[in-house]
DNA sequence: GCCGTTGATGTCAGCGCCTGTCATCAGGAT
DNA sequence: ATCCTGATGACAGGCGCTGACATCAACGGC
């Protein structure tokens, strides 16, 4: 027989979102998790690195994935087409994990410290694709440029996908798509523009 | 004659980047920057949100430049066209504060709250200039792209501005322009391969 | 000139986040 | 049988940050 109840970590998890929920981010205590979790608040800390981390458990996973997507992409891809599609293999992970993902996003979008911690996530994923680009031959400017257009478009894709309320939502991997378009529909009225001038 | 020394607030946001450049940030507690402003812990925190924010004070004449700038573009000019001037005019405000933003940029580049405090700046710039699209009659999705394309040219621009280490460092400004320069390669790239696809 | 108001600052108490350190103790290895 | 390991608990303490109240020079109306 196991000494302790498992998965210590996935149950202050679980309890931490549960209570950022029910009572809010700033009004949750670390305590009151632990004890929810049946643990004490020592041990949350030695899980988690702060409050706020616990919420950003499935960071590393987007993180591989569009990592390995751009290793994936063909060899005479350019450094945009390498990144698009990787970011709406990425957006497909969000997918699978849809009321987690929304329940997460309620309480981030509630609190500016979350928020933070999130565009630290963002930032860590495009310094990633950008080193994945640069693994490819991609110069470093255009790696980090192409990089932080690709994710731009998937948080503007994730705002989105995350404030529609219909029955039968649009998923995110389509957001993505939509915001990658969108994107080339800018550049190339820019580019339209910049012949006739 | 005054009651007080003039000028608190200065006086601590030097007397902190100071002592953040001196010991480090972690290392530096807020008791003793208001000792060395001649001030109270108390005090501080009124002028101050916390221990963070006193580094940036400067990011509000930023965004005012960026928004204004946006605005003063040609009616007929692409999101994208208005973007671009506006944070290359951000970046010559950078260098006319040189020394303090390089100062301050070493700081930031040691801990990660301060990094993800900025990156929550780069964030409400985005959405700032986002919003002064919007107000120029572009729709939603390409405003947020565009924005968010421009402040990652500015980011990109400012990580090599912030690393060259020259007697005659190439001006912040100019680092935008190759920035925004490179995307326009980015594109041009990728819109041709579309073509030949 | 007196006096009430104003506003920047000080003082104090206290909560919650986070860390270092040591103790505990069941299970596995030798 | 003994030792070791590793997850957990217990405890003390520093620091960030906040609320509440006190202080007191300057200012303005009278």
């Amino acid at each position: 027989m196991a000494r302790w109840e498992p998965d210590a970590g996935g149950r202050l998890a679980r309890a931490a979102l549960d209570l950022y929920i029910e009572h809010g981010f700033e009004r949750t205590t670390v305590a009151e998790i632990a004890e929810r979790a049946g643990l004490t608040e020592r041990t949350f800390f030695r899980y988690f690195a702060d409050k706020r981390e616990v919420l950003f458990d499935g960071s590393s996973l987007l993180e591989r994935t569009v990592v390995e997507s751009i290793g994936a992409a063909p060899d005479d891809a350019g450094p945009l087409d390498a990144v698009g599609p990787a970011v709406v293999r990425a957006g497909a992970v969000l997918d699978e994990r849809r009321e987690h993902a929304r329940r997460r996003a309620t309480v981030v979008a509630a609190n500016q410290s979350l928020q933070e911690r999130e565009l630290l996530k963002m930032a860590a994923l495009t310094e990633a694709a950008a080193e994945a680009l640069r693994g490819r031959g991609v110069d470093d400017l255009p790696a980090r440029l192409a990089a932080a257009t690709g994710v731009a478009a998937f948080s503007a894709a994730f705002a989105r996908w995350v404030a529609q309320d219909a029955a039968a939502p649009t998923p995110m991997a389509e957001h993505v798509r939509e915001a990658l378009a969108a994107l080339d529909g800018l550049t190339a009225a820019s580019a339209r523009r910049a012949a006739v001038v």
